[in-house]
DNA sequence: CAAAAGTTTAACCATTTGGTCAAAATAATT
DNA sequence: AATTATTTTGACCAAATGGTTAAACTTTTG
């Protein structure tokens, strides 16, 4: 009876770990076996198949990704101090859990539409996203914020917080970096990131 | 003799739309060969194996991505005109050959030195990009650029050009834009991207 | 404690996959 | 036209892969 949930856990672990380091399709039933130190059968037993165990860990990470924006978008705080907490949950949360953006952006280039619906469907839940671009568009009015088209104010935070975290390997090598020295800069680049979104989004 | 550079070019055709749509583990050889109307075999006549095949692929990649960089990037003209030549040299290209940043960005998930090796290769066979580096810390001390450790610099700037393509498909659906409406929106963030950066970057 | 329920394993299976090969078709050369 | 070199094909293969099954082992329960 312990057994169940030590085990259970175990594979997802174990296939999160696999599943990111080879996408779905290089992904092998038998490397999350072994990773999980199990059988191979057991992975069948406690997750119907490779299919069904894959949504599973996407839905964590989309569960994950689309709290931390509700988190930081609800409440009638002014958009940039909600876009600093964005800044600073969604850093956070990427240094704590590495994976996902590189997952997910996976899974973007597979499956044409998986991931978009699940996360459509998720912000469909409550008002808080559409609250929040409404926002953006009064004060905008008001003329608190620069009149920049929605879609540009938002794509524009997101590639300042997410693409570092992408690019990391590279950007590794080329400024030859230690993983540790690009976590603090991740760190120090949530200030940074602050101070170019106020002076490019803000009036 | 016709028959040579047309089936080559054409595998080559073929095997960068698979590759690109399902990664290198996910592409098999038989739909490669569906898609350029060949045999199978024909793929392991003109290229040894499927490893082989993609690092054809592969290369071309680097190629193209490493030149756009150093034609923006050489010369003698300030940072901030180099670097409006490298986001809008980056936006076009990528716009022409929208699989492009998936594709690396896979390669990068995949085989974890395999991108940043050849590109590294690729910036030492001259010294444009360290010099270029140089360059930005000259105009960071003579007061011209704000002092941003090279870096973030970096990282800033490519953010801004890249991810937005990379994450199109989920913008896409967001905001219920169209494909074409979506490019158009890419053509005037070039513009929309210089400003922000001379807010951020310049002094 | 015995039966029932739940968990784990090893051996198997059907299918898929990258890759090979010898023969056929086509083109080039003499 | 005959020979040689190149290109293309279909049939085939060994290995790998996701998945199944029946039996063994363990735990829960009546």
């Amino acid at each position: 009876m312990d057994g169940r949930k030590n085990t259970e856990a175990e594979i997802l672990r174990a296939a999160k770990k696999i599943f990111i380091q080879h996408g779905y399709a290089g992904a092998r039933m038998q490397a999350i076996a072994d990773e999980a130190k199990i059988n191979k059968a057991m992975l069948h037993y406690y997750y119907r198949s490779k299919e069904a165990l894959f949504e599973k860990i996407m839905d964590g990470a989309v569960d994950l990704m689309s709290k931390q924006l509700m988190n930081a978008l609800s409440g009638d705080a002014p958009v940039m101090e909600k876009v600093e907490k964005m800044v600073s949950n969604y850093t956070d949360t990427i240094i704590k859990n590495p994976y996902i953006p590189i997952f997910i952006l996976n899974e973007i280039a597979r499956n044409q539409m998986n991931f978009q619906n699940k996360l459509l469907r998720k912000l469909e839940q409550n008002n808080v996203f559409q609250d929040f671009l409404l926002q953006v568009l009064e004060e905008q009015q008001k003329g608190v914020l620069r009149s920049i088209p929605v879609p540009h104010f938002m794509i524009t935070i997101m590639s300042l917080i997410v693409f570092p975290h992408i690019a990391k390997p590279v950007f590794l090598k080329i400024f030859e970096m230690t993983d540790t020295a690009y976590m603090r800069m991740m760190e120090e680049r949530k200030q940074l990131v602050m101070e170019f979104l106020e002076k490019s989004l803000v009036l």
